[in-house]
DNA sequence: TACATTAACGACCGATCGGTTGTATATCTG
DNA sequence: CAGATATACAACCGATCGGTCGTTAATGTA
């Protein structure tokens, strides 16, 4: 199972292939994307796809897989940067507006589209995404409650509450930006979080100020 | 242009098509809803429809239109009945949150899923919604200035900001109730919008404490 | 009554969908 | 080297897509 010559070339393709699909998708969905259109903008065969994968419902998981390796890397992890408490959290709140705003994906973001093509459909897929959500909810649950330990928010807070508040002001940044307001919307995405931290936070100098 | 006989009955299946339109429309939205379905849906025949509508746009557009007069209906009617200012305003916000936890519509909420399909398609329909969406965060920023003329809501608030706000918190409801957290995410959306109101209101009375 | 209009239908069209099959070939493994 | 494996392809399949056409019958209008 050594991975060079043929097989290494196999999974470049492969990798090629979902990050186009991950592309794709956060523009038309994970169905609305068909397979001759993915082929098509691959350069390869639609055909050849199914050495690849079983059929379409595979692939359209390891995309989902894909989208969830990309967000950690493009979103989490250079937030992690930020010391841990309140400004972390805040700088997950603008690592995420971050990856819209440089348009990282021609959709704005694969997760939002998705979410809204499968939350009403059952399914492997809906399973999936469903678990993605539930984790990166978790995620920014865990961190408010960080910050509640620490001191750097009030104990009054709860924390799935304010997740709650987190994420949701965040994403719907995606279509108001695209759809109304472009970049104004970014900008409340981003005090709303900001004054909100800041009003739980006993010493606000942690925040910037605007 | 009487309407009585044919004319009446012509109008009655138009409009009972286009309630089934929007309905199955959110859940699979306006492109993914097909015309064939819509036709067992409805208990006519595919052709049938083109007596009624020249294309299939022709469909979605009306589909639009219907969607927003239901919306003035279930949402924002109710709403009047409260007293102008911040009282209306939250209102507003529970109506929607009624609107989706009710199930009036079997996708939750048509805007949602049709926002997330045509914000990056070029067309008349993404052009229609974007004017509705557009419609709404504007009504709901008059009613904020409203609220401030009236001294319900601090000086320093913003109108769009605070609009976007609200907005953004009771959206999220519509994909988050169904992907995870179900009803608790409805908790959130109202928990949210009225603590921060509470916290801009110089007389908090105006709104229930919890 | 005579005629245009309208609602509604079944049959059919080309295009595209997801998926199958057979084939050619390059690469690993024994 | 020999045989199994993996990549990739063109050709093709039945189903479904949006849409057209011709027809029938009920209605509105002159």
């Amino acid at each position: 199972m050594t991975q060079d010559g043929r097989r290494l070339r196999g999974l470049r393709s492969r990798e090629a292939i979902l990050e186009q699909a991950v592309a794709l998708a956060s523009v038309e969905g994970l169905d609305g994307l068909s397979l001759g259109r993915l082929a098509a903008a691959t350069g390869t065969s639609k055909s050849g796809f199914f050495a690849h994968w079983r059929d379409k419902e595979q692939l359209q998981l390891d995309a989902v897989e894909w989208a969830v390796r990309q967000w950690a890397d493009r979103v989490v992890a250079p937030a992690m940067a930020a010391p841990a408490g309140v400004r972390r959290l805040f700088a997950l709140h603008e690592a995420r507006l971050r990856f819209y705003d440089e348009g990282v994906l021609p959709g704005g973001c694969f997760f939002f589209t998705v979410q809204a093509e499968f939350d009403d459909r059952p399914g492997l897929v809906r399973d999936r995404v469903a678990r993605a959500m539930r984790e990166w909810q978790e995620f920014i649950r865990r961190h408010v409650a960080q910050a509640v330990a620490q001191g750097e928010l009030a104990e009054s807070v709860d924390p799935a509450q304010l997740a709650y508040e987190i994420d949701a002001l965040g994403e719907m940044v995606v279509v108001h930006s695209r759809l109304h307001d472009g970049p104004v919307s970014l900008v409340h995405a981003r005090r709303a979080v900001l004054q909100r931290l800041r009003a739980l936070c006993p010493d606000p100098t942690l925040l910037p100020e605007d």
